[in-house]
DNA sequence: GATACTAGTTACCTTTAGGAAACCACATCT
DNA sequence: AGATGTGGTTTCCTAAAGGTAACTAGTATC
């Protein structure tokens, strides 16, 4: 998506700011990161569960979320042949490494409103 | 901006969630995190500057976002008395305790491509 | 007086994200 | 046969993000 190849910087620099933004659009958006947030509290959870707890996400949102999340393999989608089949969702073992950066990120965010509230 | 209210969870946990939202919505967009990048490198730089370094930025996007950072005391926006005047761009101390954090997402990002392309 | 550099602003247009409502196939329950 | 629950998809619409191009005001230079 973002180009910024033109912009001048070193190649190394590129390859950080890449890193970058692949983290960051993975995780902007409404919804997907309390999605994650979602199942790293609750573990596996079924799509109504999901829909359930996450008030007011519309059924494409939530699954078009889901489907990219999948993509990226932060999380796992598992069939199961129950009556009616239920999809199960939850993180992968690459999710679960997310955990510590969005930790400091809310640590972040914390102190971030203190200093503003100042 | 989102509100999650009526999400099903607990007050710590709304908590935590709004700080990791300020923190996305904060950095999120397609220039923020390269205009933050660049002067964290740079140190202070000018408009112009600034314009010529992130090729392809509109200076009405390059403006508007550094309104935004600089109404969240990440930068700070000095106007030297210059002929012609001219205005100077340099991170706060707040902006400067980004860097961690910023280090850690593209240490995950760069994990991260490793995950995909295996 | 025309050109150019400073730091922007304004008006207009396109693209993307997201929401609302309806619908689908399949299965069970009554 | 009709209602309910599963996990979605489809269509339509609105709001926000972002790009393009032109324009402004003030100063200095040719």
């Amino acid at each position: 998506m973002a180009d910024y190849s033109n912009t001048i910087m070193s190649e190394e620099c590129h390859q950080q700011i890449r890193a970058l933004s692949d983290t960051m659009e993975l995780l902007s958006g409404k919804w997907k990161l309390i999605i994650l947030g979602t199942l790293l509290r609750n573990g596996t959870m079924r799509f109504m569960e999901l829909k359930r707890t996450l008030v007011g996400i519309a059924p494409k949102k939530l699954s078009k979320d889901l489907q990219e999340l999948e993509l990226n393999r932060l999380i796992r989608r598992e069939v199961k042949d129950t009556k009616p089949i239920t999809v199960e969702y939850s993180l992968t073992d690459h999710g679960r490494t997310l955990e510590t950066l969005l930790g400091e990120a809310i640590e972040w965010g914390l102190n971030h409103r203190k200093e503003i509230i100042k």
